[in-house]
RNA sequence: GCUCAGAUGGUGGAACUGGUAGACACGCAGGACUUAAAAUCCUGUUCCCGUUAAAGGAGUGCGGGUUCGAUUCCCGCUCUGAGUACCA
């Protein structure tokens, strides 16, 4: 009995102390790495520079789940590749630890945010090392730590410090235009700015106060204060960015956001409107990805047209243009002005206006309005108020509207033109109020049809029985001097009429806003301003970092207050603070460059690092960032390159998305019984349409190839500890549905099992190869174990069946020499255009030929192991030293040198298809030409059977590829 | 509605410039080893028809087209996913 139980469990123990050991190994390199600070990048070297960037994480208390770490993986084995390669390469990590979750948490508990932020933190930081990953921590950044936000708010602070010059296209110092207002006054300016500026010679500006100063300056700054109306989010307490708000609810937490007037910090990124949708052009950057930034943009070229309004006392027609031009009185008596300025794409359609629409929200309703139709257009504005921002967008069915009583004229002829309220017109947009052609336009149709407006056709093939036709085809009528013309030259001729009249101009609109920089939050950055006489001052940069208090609760004071307001001795000598803090975006607006330099405390990186490293070579992230994140660092990048202060106009070259790893969730099905209860039996889900059941969530991780495991499924749900279960060929199978991950619905999948279980290397090479890298998918860890198979079959080459090391000097052959340089060239390519599935193919087709060789040759195994190094390093740095090199070194040896000599072949195999469809193979030399190969094609007997006696109308023959016999 | 991406075996996917469709892996089936199980190894596996083998037919969402040849290019459609929307 102990004889037998010797010899059965001997070969046992052998194993498990000399097969791959994935977890010794793994925790030794990764020691080691971190020790020996094995991929510390250098700011100086004669070798070239690669910067790979990820998307730095918050730190969630969740942690990381299985999809997190897709696009680490890809560009760690990109980083490590290009290591090989001969480059210098940057590859940081850092967390954006500034955020609401930390306060919410806050909030609930007690616990300060930074507290929270530092547990998460060290929970990261152990699940991103135990995945091998060779970042450079030494220059780790945090945004929420004093050191960094330092910098955001001295960013923050050369921004007030900036105005755009449009006629320099760049940003330019106040200093310098105040030095102009001192010299030559307001004019001269051409500047992004306020609408509402005041014009001045050189002794006015002179002669106004301080305050007039401060005031007029920051209509003018690039981040200015600016009464707007903002996304309030009464249950977060806080304003959103639009990006942040879906159909008229929080992002995060689903709360309803209402529109909000408030004096808000906001950031000009309308100046760099143009400049941002140019540069798409000059970056690799995936095309959906650009196609969200242009709508985002959104612009739209066209013009603005100035609608005179007609006196109720005397009729238009008797009006000539000139005294129009004369009445009008721009920029003042605000809410009665003589005109009504409208924005459209189509100017060449303005005869076939019959109405005008204004925004019921348009700041000259009220004056518009007559007192026979004041009572109508109150009701309508109480209705539009009523509506929430959900049902207007929902129904767009109805038409609702107004008139005013009021009329406009045709600048062009005169015609007496009523004006209406709509809100289908968006007060945020263009003018907020539109010229209605319902001949072209199909809102402006439904909405003539209804109210009984005119329908004029302007161009002669336009068909508008049924609705309205936006041609650009054709020739206009009832168009007086347009008669006749197309649409190129109509456009240029009503454009060059407006303005010789003075009552318009080309121009191109924006659909992007200013954005809005401010938070009535605890947990970001404060920022670096005080408040003296209502005015907004700067500290001085001296003074940086202006930290965060200390304050007793994370709620709004009981006047309303941000929850700085509850800060104690927390004052400007000369002011009030600022109490709102910086939005999540600021401190990733410029966070790649911290990383160049990260420990700098003199600049937010030096001169000679940010000239070193310059941009992001490679970034890797999700493209839910598209129209947040990615904008706001293109803009914060230009704007620092305009005061000098980087090298490069786009910070990211090349982009990539890594798709969404969706959850994967599994079911078990419980019997109801004919009362509609639930009872205690399970049935198998092959069986249950011959039953009536209720399908319940059951934790993935118990769940192998949709088999469930019993034992473990009583201790999940001990309240079913002796359930029956109706088994299909003696398995209970779950049924599978693709869900968002999430914890309610047990299909998070922990990378920390698996790893635990298989190893990092495998969860690396498994994440990879699920499928394209940009792609999304629901995770599935059924193929793992395919992955685990191969590592341990590459590490058995080196290894005899009692796993003695079996490496020998001998001479490769020629077979293992084809597959080492196939797979060599293959990896090189695949790496290279991002396709690391295929990749991780490749190396099994490999390890499988080698394995089928028994090839132990060191000269192919050292240089296989540094190609599969970037995708399974640890197991690959153990190799590295079992075959007699120095630890550590793997990492910077070099790629191996694809040599095309060894794969050239003799001969081919051609397929012979007829008609197209493959029918046979014959082998013939590479060597031979066309006509020989032709010929001795049809000589072969398989193809003359094939042929059938028949004579081929045309052979098609493609050297070295393939033979075609058409008959 | 508009814009973009996609659709290939039971499953994840491969086929890069139009040239042998289904690589690689999972799963499944059968076998070897084992008292047994696990592990490991071997064989098969697009579908239909053929009871082995051979042979044949169909086949990359659907319908057409270009071509000697189409998963790949063109036209039209269906479906799925993502983004976006009274944007004038």
């Amino acid at each position: 009995m102990l004889k037998q139980f010797l010899l059965f469990s001997q070969p046992h123990t052998v194993n498990k102390q000399m097969d791959y050991q994935f977890k010794d190994i793994e925790q030794k390199w990764q020691k080691f790495w971190a020790d020996n600070k094995t991929f510390r990048a250098e700011n100086k070297t004669n070798k070239p520079k690669y910067y790979v960037l990820d998307m730095f994480p918050y730190p969630s208390g969740a942690g990381l789940h299985v999809g997190h770490p897709l696009g680490y993986i890809a560009s760690d084995i990109f980083a490590r590749y290009k290591r090989l390669k001969g480059f210098n390469v940057l590859h940081p990590m850092g967390y954006d630890s500034f955020g609401l979750p930390a306060e919410q948490y806050a909030i609930q508990t007690g616990q300060h945010p930074s507290v929270t932020t530092e547990d998460n933190i060290a929970t990261y930081r152990r699940q991103l090392d135990q995945i091998g990953f060779s970042f450079d921590w030494e220059r780790e950044v945090r945004t929420s730590s004093p050191n960094y936000y330092k910098w955001t708010q001295w960013i923050f602070i050369q921004l007030f410090n900036s105005w755009y010059n449009k006629d320099a296209d760049k940003a330019e110092s106040i200093a310098k235009l105040v030095e102009h207002f001192e010299t030559k006054g307001s004019a001269g300016i051409n500047a992004v700015c306020d609408e509402e500026i005041l014009s001045f010679t050189a002794d006015e500006w002179k002669a106004m106060s301080e305050y007039e100063h401060q005031a007029e300056l920051l209509k003018y700054r690039l981040t200015y204060l600016r009464e707007s109306t903002v996304n309030w989010c009464a249950a977060l307490g806080t304003v959103l960015a639009n990006d942040e708000v879906k159909d008229g609810f929080s992002e995060r937490g689903g709360y309803p956001v209402e529109q909000k007037k408030m004096t808000q910090w906001s950031m000009r990124i309308t100046a760099y409107a143009q400049r941002l949708l140019e540069g798409l052009d000059t970056i690799d950057w995936p095309e959906p990805l650009k196609e969200m930034q242009r709508n985002w943009i959104g612009k739209s070229v066209g013009a603005s047209v100035r609608f005179p309004l007609a006196s109720p006392k005397s009729s238009p027609k008797e009006r000539t243009s000139e005294e129009d031009n004369n009445s009008l009185s721009f920029g003042e008596g605000r809410g009665e002005a003589s005109y009504i300025e409208v924005f459209t794409t189509r100017v060449d359609t303005i005869f076939g206006v019959s109405f005008v629409v204004v925004a019921p929200e348009h700041e000259l309703v009220a004056s518009l309005t007559t007192p026979e139709q004041k009572a109508d257009i109150d009701a309508y504005i109480v209705q539009t108020k009523k509506k929430s921002e959900l049902d207007r967008m929902a129904d767009t069915k109805t038409v609702s509207g107004a008139f005013t009583g009021s009329y406009v004229t045709n600048p062009l002829n005169g015609d007496k033109i009523p004006v209406w309220i709509a809100d289908y017109v968006l007060a945020g947009y263009g003018t907020g109020a539109v010229m209605a052609v319902p001949s072209g336009d199909q809102r402006d149709y439904l909405f003539a049809k209804h109210f009984n407006l005119p329908i004029i056709p302007i161009i002669d093939i336009q068909n508008i029985e049924v609705e309205a036709d936006p041609t650009k085809e054709g020739k206009y009528i009832n168009s007086d001097f347009m008669n006749g013309l197309g649409y190129k030259e109509a456009t240029a001729a009503v454009v060059a009429k407006l303005e010789a009249l003075g009552l318009g101009k080309a121009k191109v609109n924006f659909r992007m806003r200013d954005a809005i920089f401010g938070r009535q939050r605890y947990w970001g950055e404060p920022v670096p301003v005080y408040f003296k006489g209502g005015l907004p001052y700067l500290i001085g940069e001296e003074h940086l970092p202006l930290l965060l208090p200390e304050i007793d609760k994370y709620l709004p004071t009981e006047t309303g207050e941000p929850p700085l307001g509850r800060a104690t001795d927390w004052k400007h000598p000369e002011g009030e603070y600022e109490l709102s803090t910086m939005p999540g975006w600021a401190g990733s607006s410029w966070y790649w460059y911290r990383y160049m330099d990260a420990h700098n405390d003199k600049e937010f990186a030096s001169r000679e690092a940010i000239e070193y490293w310059k941009d992001v070579d490679l970034y890797i992230g999700g493209s839910e960032h598209a129209t947040g994140h990615l904008l706001y660092s293109r803009f914060w990048n230009k704007f620092l390159k305009d005061i000098g202060k980087v090298v490069e106009e786009e910070p990211f070259k090349k982009l990539i998305n890594q798709g969404m790893i969706q959850g994967r969730s599994n079911f078990v099905y419980r019997l109801i019984d004919d009362m509609g209860k639930g009872t205690n039996t399970f049935v198998s889900h092959g069986l249950i349409k011959d039953h009536k059941t209720s399908p319940l969530h059951v934790d993935v991780n118990i769940v192998e190839n949709e088999v469930l495991n019993l034992n473990k499924f009583k201790e999940f749900r001990p309240e079913f500890a002796d359930a029956e279960f109706i088994l299909e060929n003696g398995k209970y199978i779950c049924g599978v549905e693709v869900e968002k991950m999430s914890k309610s619905k047990f299909n998070v999948v922990n990378p920390d099992e698996l790893i635990a279980r298989y190893g990092a290397d495998t969860l690396r090479m498994y994440e990879m190869f699920l499928g394209p890298l940009e792609q999304s998918k629901p995770w599935n860890t059924n193929g793992i174990e395919g992955v685990f198979k191969f590592l341990r079959k590459f590490w058995r080459l080196f290894h005899d069946a009692d796993w003695n090391f079996i490496v020998v000097n001998e001479a490769p052959t020629k077979a293992e020499l084809k597959s080492l340089h196939k797979i060599i060239r293959k990896v090189e390519e695949d790496i290279e255009r991002f396709s690391f599935n295929t990749s991780v193919s490749s190396f099994m087709i490999a390890v499988n030929e080698l394995t089928d060789l028994k090839c132990n040759k060191r000269a192919i195994l050292h240089e296989l192991v540094i190609a599969l190094a970037p995708y399974a390093p640890h197991i690959c740095e153990e190799l590295w030293v079992l075959l007699g090199n120095d630890a550590g070194t793997i990492s910077t040896a070099a790629y191996p040198k694809f040599n095309p000599a060894y794969l050239v072949e003799d001969e081919f195999s051609y397929p012979v298809s007829f008609n197209g469809k493959m029918k046979t193979n014959v082998s013939l030399s590479l060597t031979m030409e066309a006509a020989d190969i032709e010929a001795a094609i049809l000589a072969n007997a398989d193809v003359q059977k094939y042929l059938d006696g028949k004579t081929p109308k045309k052979v098609i023959v493609v050297k070295g590829r393939i033979v075609n016999i058409v008959i």
